[in-house]
DNA sequence: AATGAATGAGGATTCATTCAT
DNA sequence: GATGAATGAATCCTCATTCAT
């Protein structure tokens, strides 16, 4: 269906992200090989051409999953408190733009097909997220920008959680369909004030 | 794991019991009728003398999974913050004795393998948890328990984010090894803080 | 469903019936041990009891099949023409009793589910009837009873074409409907004009 | 027989082919998907590269069937009685060359493996050379070419008896054996012989 | 760079049959 | 005499993969 004969580079491509897609709308068992070859319009057997096996497929679609995460890390320089907003600013804008991407992290579908070898890259990516949010807020606690009554962990769970609404990616429909009413910034404002209130009772916006 | 000759009704609890539990820590590929009879100790075309096909299995597995889930809502009848306590403690608690089992609630694992009917039926278990929790909070919200600046939406997303850490169902290998530190009262009291503070800047305690 | 516990020997008939009457309605492949037990109101497993293979049970069938046939051949002692007659006529109207009887035995679903030897014994059930009509023909023939201009051969052919045609056993819809429309004695007067006409022209009637 | 890498189209009617083959020859049961591919020389899997499913399969091989069948009608344009002799003669010769074909015709087997919709091809096959001869031998009726002190449904089944005795598709062995004897044309005359006499006496060469 | 025909290892499922109870 | 739970072999079919063209 689409163009023949293309060079091999973009092939790769273009088969790893159609693998992602696929993955994301039919799930595990519907990324087969015959399922990819047709989307991009070639073969099956054409496949093996470009990758060894399904599992370097999935290998490089980890890859362009890499590239797009890591894409969402914020600009370095910055305070805690900053980075923490820009990562999540992007991260939802990126969820919006392509949900099933971030369904996908949150899902553990990709590391179902993938080898170990692949899974473990996969919870990599999740866990530098997490440490990075980790870091920002123990950081941000060190600053006194956060609250302090409440373990930084409480606050990692809380970060993700909120994020992980704001984006949209949950299994429970109302939320998903709710997801929709917050705009990033909004989301974001809210979130900061879960984080930010002291004990103290000074709400950050006195500060 | 080789008990021969089980009375039907037990071998088919069984059976459920395993599918799940292999669908849990293998993945959906990994739920072969094969996979389910070596568990079980039995030839695997034997299952098809209890089920009528594999997804009848996997309904089965969604009966245990309803069962399971059910049981950890709280009575009704008592106040919204000590209802949203109990079902974040019974599900804590849950989590920790089975962790594959709030993991799979998690994942879309099951959806995956059950068939249409059968997902809905796993929706509709999410959902009902997020709607109980919504619930509460609302009501929490109009008797004035629980802060009132930040979106009840959010706030719900809070609770699902810090339950999940707390459960340690996380995909992030930090966040699974630290969610072992906390007592399931211990991260109800955290969160209880995040929720309940208000802009005028009470503490919860001064209540 | 049925009475449980019969007698052993009336639990075999009734299998051996049932069997033949799954073969003529549902066909080769719809006569499974399962299909059987379950009409017979016993589970599949018990038929084994009676028999000791399903080979055994299509013999014990075949043995029904032969009675049925075999009692349709007339009494001895009688004019060729006459002994055919009464063979037409008993084997329409068992075939209008039991269509299915006589379908079977024009089909090869016996000869298919039976062993080689069981084959051969169904094979000898419609020789036996094809040797009938023919011995009575060549005997007419002898005697200036049935015409002359016309192989023997080809007049067992038409008899056993009519049989077929007024039995309603073919697989031709419109042969089947137009079949009702004739009684036995009807079709055999049809039949008897074929055979009887010579070639000095002279009718039967005029005998 | 193991003739490996044939052109598609080619493996096609050749499955198709054995498939036909097979069922006449070793009957419904005989029929997996193992015994085609066995006989065609390639792995069982490989079939369904070729068709989507064994229904398919025998669908195509009543394609095959339906052509056969259909090549014997004869041209059109020329008196009732020359186009039953000349359906006869094909027939009949179709018989001699393909002797399970024809059997199948007229066993039920084609129509107990293939699905609803195959069964009816099959049916309307059968029931296109009833009505064929049917028609014809009304036409030939009504310009007096075939006797009248008997129904045309009974002359139609005096045809078909005949036709099925001359090719030798009956069940009973001494039947199969002498058919042998039997030319086409010899049958043929003695066939015309039994549909043209009339009441008056008249034999068909003195018209 | 791609196809077209094949394969082998499994996948779910059916079925005749066994045998302890 | 019958059941209830099991089995092993076979069935249709899918899928990753190979390789000659």
């Amino acid at each position: 269906m689409l163009a023949k004969r293309l060079p091999a580079p973009e092939r790769r491509r273009q088969i790893a992200a159609t693998a992602l897609e696929i993955l994301s709308t039919d799930g595990v068992r519907g990324l087969t090989a015959r399922a990819i070859a047709e989307r991009v319009g070639v073969k099956d057997g054409s496949l093996f051409r470009h990758f060894a096996s399904k599992e370097a497929i999935v290998d490089a679609a980890i890859d362009a999953f890499e590239a797009l995460m890591g894409e969402t890390f914020p600009e370095p320089g910055q305070g805690p408190l900053a980075a923490l907003a820009e990562l999540f600013h992007r991260r939802v804008t990126l969820a919006r733009a392509r949900p099933e991407l971030l369904r996908l992290a949150l899902s553990d579908r990709l590391t179902e097909v993938a080898g170990a070898r692949g899974a473990a890259r996969v919870h990599a990516v999740v866990e530098r997220s997490v440490t990075f949010i980790r870091e920002q807020l123990t950081l941000a606690r060190r600053q006194g920008l956060v609250r302090d009554d409440v373990p930084v962990e409480v606050l990692v769970w809380t970060v993700t959680g909120v994020l992980r609404g704001a984006a949209g990616t949950s299994h429970a429909p109302s939320l998903r369909r709710r997801a929709a009413r917050f705009d990033p910034a909004g989301a974001w404002h809210s979130l900061e004030l879960l984080l930010t209130q002291r004990t103290d009772g000074s709400s950050p916006e006195t500060r």
